[in-house]
DNA sequence: CCGACATGCAACTTTCGAGTTGCGTATCAC
DNA sequence: GTGATACGCAACTCGAAAGTTGCATGTCGG
């Protein structure tokens, strides 16, 4: 199971979110993104790095630029894994409830 | 839309996965988790105020103490639109792959 | 009433992440 | 080759988050 925790700190930051939806609508490079939002390149560049650490990401170059594209499939993944904690949970959560509501039952 | 961001900030740390998975075997109280953690019971406070915000968690009073109960559904709300954003760019360069291995179609 | 336990609030370090500037290097276009 | 464009790396500032200590408040059992 690789480590979730990483991939959230990457999503947990709105300069990134921007990134994300800007390569949402296709590949694009560091310097291209900078010339559309508020921050330095080197900022996008190291929120990059991130997102490619968690595998939200992936660089590819072409001639002197690199260009980068998003990989839905890391975020499916993510989804899927989170949604079987917060079903466990609320599985746990009904079965309290039920023996609250019926003690006798059982 | 309720906020997304939030959500993953606080999903972002290692200390509130602690605390979250165990308050997923049990409710308890912020003095009950600080017994089985290396930090303090103010430290673990201010994790759940964090978890609280992020509608992760939720308090009962129950007499003099306060136990905290693990929510499930936010968790599935969250991965619900996690996988549609991830399917989304999934679906995007599955059509770009397609145009570039057959340029003749469409 | 009184001691013990549980919480709440506030001030204070300390660590970490976001963002910047500055500079060196590679690559395209002519 | 030369200028312009695109990256990469390193050092620096700065503000927020994590964690701590100290103290005041509330509540339960006897």
């Amino acid at each position: 199971m690789t480590t979730l925790v990483p991939v959230f700190a990457a999503l947990g930051d709105d300069t990134r979110w921007q990134i994300l939806s800007a390569l949402g609508e296709g590949d694009a490079s560091a310097s291209a993104l900078a010339g559309r939002m508020p921050v330095t390149r080197q900022a996008i560049a190291k929120h990059l790095g991130v997102l490619q650490q968690a595998g939200l990401v992936e660089p590819v170059r072409a001639g002197r630029e690199v260009r980068y594209r998003v990989l839905g499939a890391r975020l499916s993944d993510t989804a899927r894994r989170l949604d079987a904690i917060g079903t466990a949970w609320e599985r746990r959560l009904a079965a309290i409830k039920e023996i609250a509501e019926d003690p006798t039952a059982h």
